[in-house]
RNA sequence: GCGCCCGUAGCUCAGGUGGAUAGAGCAACUGCCUUCUAAGCAGUGGGCCAGGGGUUCGAGUCCCUUCGGGCGCACCA
């Protein structure tokens, strides 16, 4: 058999919803159920075992449909069920009327081989091969990157890998900000520094709006010590614009450095500043104005109409007036009066590139939770140039606490300054990192131990899970130098796998493709981080329940094979989160 | 004032489209290595799921509301 893109679960479920739909038709035929339309149902997983494989509720669901007891209708639904050659061997009626199916030896041996002799196991073809685009960290080249660049690289990563299994084709996006005002303050401070270089603090003083990181200087100084004092009597505008031509291309270059150090690979690096040289910018401004989405207001400058696009994918902000009373959200400046646009008008120029131009199906941008004002917004103009704003999907994520001997720290102790990603990787091990930083859903602030996250022990979750692996590789070769050879797939039969540990470890590796398909579709790589946590766990009890080397043979198959499928798939998920994965500890 | 996120064990958090007795880890206590990695496992104690209303066979989960905490409401990005 062929397992690639096997879903276990998925057939599991599927399979059972299908019988029972089955069984409800002929049940109608054979009069034991009235004629009526079949309600709607569930059908899931139980989360006690003794509940079944697979649970639904169509019997309790039906009752108002059929005019029956919920355990007349089971009843006669188990009556017309055929399990003759399905995944199923058994059913019962439980409790008010639950039809709880168990699943034969059959599945559970199809779970073993395809997760120990599929590579792959877990990729499934969900997502049609369709085109997304991951638009995550893009950080200003104007400085350091913090602490939610550090989260929002790991979970943007991780999504996209998570998707990437899912079967989508995934593009993985920086959006290099090297246009606009901050690009302006950015060469200002700049070039101030630069001056007091040669005029000193006082003669040249750096105004407070101004870049006042240490970085700013180490740029200065570099552009002095290659033109030395030639800019000092320059006009101040060809000092900014040379400088920044200087500094620009090293602070994208470091970005650039550090995020691969902290193993993210991006496929485009994308310069706002080719959306205006090529005119996009000034494209969709023209566009908006023909449809009448924007206008010139009096001063000159070309204004949006935000709120009647954006009121579809959310309540538009209101604000409030000097006096305390509300008004209605007020229409967004596009092209400044002096002519220069605002960074509204290139995002929505970059959105339009993603989707129209480039084609992608979808585009998912990672922000932080502090930019939620600005999603309606976004998507209402994606409808407002003529696209469709659900095809834009924003992932807010929450703050980061950093947190030592229990207590948030803000400020690192040899900067005095924020603590930059830099800082943070001097002091955790990237694995730690890309873990923790992947343990919580984004939609909740995460407190990042920084004391757990340094420590070698079990209490270290991504030890944990590592020690599980090397455990693994451990056993295995301890059997190959007392010459157990593993038979092959073929000779698995998991209806030798009885004890209970081993029927969950094969419950938790047959719910791998499903957890991945579901970290893609709720764009939630957290829940990968604890499968594979819980995936450990079974291993450690496993091992510690079962005995391989001394096992009879045929089991001993068994469990070989089990611990190839869970080296298998703690292998994956590290690989795909680029989590080392040793062989040995 | 308006909007978004959060509130579950002492602490940090899980709890598919409502389902059966609300679960882990840490912390506390008790056991398990002459046997494949003890960086591991087993066990014990611990809860008005923030409060109050609703919806229904059934609510931690859905709706309304109150109270706490975080974050936003720029011709900044």
């Amino acid at each position: 058999m062929d397992y690639q893109y096997y879903n276990p679960r998925k057939a599991a479920l599927d399979t059972a919803r299908s019988l029972l739909t089955a069984a409800a038709q002929a049940a109608m035929e054979a009069g034991t159920l009235p004629k009526a339309d079949l309600p709607e149902f569930v059908v899931e997983i139980p989360g006690d075992v003794k509940n079944g494989d697979v649970a639904s509720n169509l019997a309790l669901a039906g009752a108002r449909a059929f005019h029956k007891a919920p355990r007349q209708i089971a009843q006669a639904l188990c009556d017309q069920l055929k399990l003759e050659g399905s995944l199923f061997d058994r059913v019962e009626i439980a409790g008010p009327g639950f039809i709880n199916l168990f699943l034969g030896a059959g599945w559970f041996t199809q779970v073993v081989r395809a997760a120990c002799t599929n590579p792959e196991y877990g990729r499934t073809d969900a997502g049609a091969g369709k085109k997304y685009n991951v638009e995550f960290v893009s950080a200003n080249p104007t400085g350091p990157m913090h602490m939610g660049n550090a989260r929002g690289g790991a979970l943007g990563d991780c999504l996209a890998a998570c998707l990437d299994w899912a079967g989508y084709d995934v593009t993985r996006e920086f959006y290099i900000n090297d246009a606009g005002n901050q690009i302006q303050k950015f060469g200002k401070s700049l070039a101030i520094r630069y001056l007091q270089l040669f005029k000193g603090e006082e003669a040249c003083p750096l105004p407070e709006e101004c870049y006042q990181g240490a970085d700013i200087i180490q740029r200065a100084k570099e552009f002095a010590e290659v033109h030395g004092d030639a800019y000092v009597n320059a006009d101040f505008e060809t000092l900014k614009k040379d400088i920044t031509a200087d500094a620009l291309p090293k602070n994208i270059e470091g970005l650039r450095r550090d995020l691969g150090k902290y193993r993210i690979q991006y496929d485009v690096w994308f310069p706002e500043s080719t959306l205006h040289e090529s005119g996009a910018v000034q494209a969709v401004v023209d566009k908006l104005l023909a449809t009448g989405a924007c206008y010139k207001a009096e001063d000159g400058a070309i204004m949006y109409r935000s709120a009647q696009y954006s009121s579809k994918y959310g309540v538009a902000n209101k604000k409030k007036t000097e006096d305390g009373t509300e008004e209605e959200a007020k229409d967004e400046v596009l092209v400044r009066a002096n002519g220069i646009p605002t960074y509204f008008a290139a995002d929505i120029a970059y959105h339009y590139n993603k989707l129209a131009v480039r084609g992608f199906d979808k585009a998912i941008d990672v922000w932080g939770a502090d930019h939620h004002g600005h999603v309606a917004r976004m998507k209402g103009a994606m409808d407002a140039v003529g696209l469709d704003g659900s095809r834009l999907d924003v992932v807010l994520m929450q703050m980061v606490n950093l947190m030592r001997d229990g207590k948030p720290v803000r400020m690192s102790k040899r900067t005095g300054k924020a603590i930059t990603l830099t800082d943070l990787l001097d002091e955790v091990p990237i694995d730690s990192a890309r873990f923790f930083f992947n343990q919580r859903e984004s939609s909740s602030t995460l407190d990042f131990d920084l004391d757990l996250a340094v420590r070698n022990d079990s209490e270290n979750p991504v030890y944990y899970v590592q020690y599980a692996h090397a455990r693994i590789c451990s056993i295995l070769k301890k059997l190959e130098e007392n010459g157990v050879a593993f038979a092959g797939a073929e000779a698995v039969d998991a209806a030798l796998l009885t004890d209970p540990t081993e029927q969950a470890l094969i419950r938790l590796l047959s719910a791998f493709p499903a957890e991945i398909a579901a970290a893609a579709e709720k764009y939630d790589p957290a829940r990968i981080t604890r499968f594979v946590i819980d995936l450990a766990t079974a291993f450690h009890r496993f091992y510690n329940a079962c005995r391989i080397l001394e096992a009879e043979p045929d089991v001993r198959q068994g469990r070989i094979a089990l611990c190839l499928a869970v080296r298998g798939v703690i292998r994956n998920v590290l690989q795909m989160f680029k989590i080392t994965v040793p062989e040995k500890m």
